[in-house]
DNA sequence: ACTTTTGTTGACCATTTGGTTAAATATTAT
DNA sequence: ATAATATTTAACCAAATGGTCAACAAAAGT
């Protein structure tokens, strides 16, 4: 057990100042080791992630995944049991990631056309910056639809319900139509997501640079906002 | 050679009957022959295809290809010399399935407004039965980038270009604002597709079954349109 | 100091995988 | 009928892959 710096009183008569230097020695090594440590678990989630996204659960490769980690991969299997499991931890890590912003977003208190400025607004810079994470989870949910069950529901949860609830308020009070909440839901997502999972395609399609794509992408949060707003306020 | 029926003559004075009855057998055998082999090669392509969808490029096997066509393994490797031949002809065959809908609908010349619900309703109605195809395309041309340069641009092109001459057309008539086409168009794409690519996920997620979600699907043909060409018309 | 636990490695293994080959069978053309 | 050609198969192969093992190294607990 490494023994906290505040802990260590170097005053006390029963020790001598070579005996704390040594103390302190040791304890640093500790801390320094268990970095590393900590370092080495936290390469190989780094690697997996990096090869899992880019190829997919059969497309990885356990020693391309050691080697980006820079271990052995009998290592690997000492931390991750087998390719399955080292695959569930990253993938959950991946929809851990993704998923709280959503909740978060849609069962926060503000005004109902806030949430959806900020879901277009923060989910579009989270995703861009992270533009493998919707392809791989949506891909992996298509060809593993079991794994939806205990993952996503677990994340989500029935925390759009509290965004049923504002739109039957709101739609009470006469401010908006009386919509579906799940095509409204569905609208902010698509327009969000779809442009950041089909970047390749549409990069080419409109002949965009990485650049003017970026900036095609930050557009679109005002305007993706501004558009479900529009559709759905009354007057 | 196959000599076609009507090319027989059973009466001609050269052909007993049992000459003329050898002849159709063989002719008969024939045409079996050929239909069993376009079925070989079908089957074959059949299979693929699904495997493919199924499980990606790198999650396919060869041998359950085989199987699900009821073959030998060195059969498709008869007909398809490698792995990857028999993947890019059943990927080029799914993307030639989709594409042509796009671009024959975006470059017709109907009103804009027409364009736009025969769009959404021709694409949902047709993706929907094919659910596997826009994730499987996406997909792997997130995996490999290099396969749209030639795939892609010869069968969108710049078919689209048309598109943006409705948009300046309408937009001088001012019967719309003047919108950006790549933005409206991306709009439509993802509210139509993006619910069919991450159909296990909202399905889920909403809670509905088969038939639920497909008359969710159903009822988004015309309230996508609905949506996009208020958007963009003025009055 | 010494024992136990944890971390790390290289060599190794069984299985799977894409792919080949040589021989058999069927079809077509002469 | 026969030679040539196309189709089909079983057996095989080398390479790759996920995974294991025994042994070594480092830390922690005592």
């Amino acid at each position: 057990m490494v023994k906290p710096f505040n802990q260590i009183k170097p005053n006390s008569e029963d020790m001598t100042l070579s005996q704390t230097l040594t103390q302190l020695k040791s304890n640093l090594t500790q801390i320094i080791y268990k970095m590393e440590n900590e370092n080495t678990e936290q390469k190989i989630l780094n690697a997996a992630n990096e090869v899992f996204q880019e190829k997919g659960l059969y497309g990885a490769r356990m020693q391309e995944i050691a080697d980006k980690a820079g271990i052995n991969k009998a290592l690997l299997h000492y931390y991750y049991r087998s390719k399955e499991k080292l695959f569930e931890t990253v993938f959950r890590a991946a929809v851990t990631l993704m998923a709280p912003k959503i909740r978060n977003i849609i069962s926060s208190e503000e005004h109902l056309f806030d949430k959806i400025r900020r879901f277009t607004d923060e989910y579009i810079s989270f995703l861009s910056n992270h533009a493998f994470l919707p392809a791989f989870v949506i891909n992996e949910l298509n060809k593993n639809p079991k794994l939806i069950q205990d993952v996503f529901l677990l994340e989500i949860g029935d925390s759009f319900q509290k965004l049923r609830d504002d739109v039957q308020i709101l739609a009470n009070k006469g401010e908006i139509k009386p919509v579906e909440v799940e095509h409204v839901l569905v609208n902010m997502i698509s327009m969000s997501l779809f442009p950041i999972i089909a970047k390749p395609l549409l990069k080419t399609m409109f002949d965009k640079s990485e650049v003017d794509y970026q900036q095609f992408l930050n557009e679109r949060k005002k305007l993706v906002a501004d558009l479900i707003i529009e559709s759905i306020k009354v007057n």
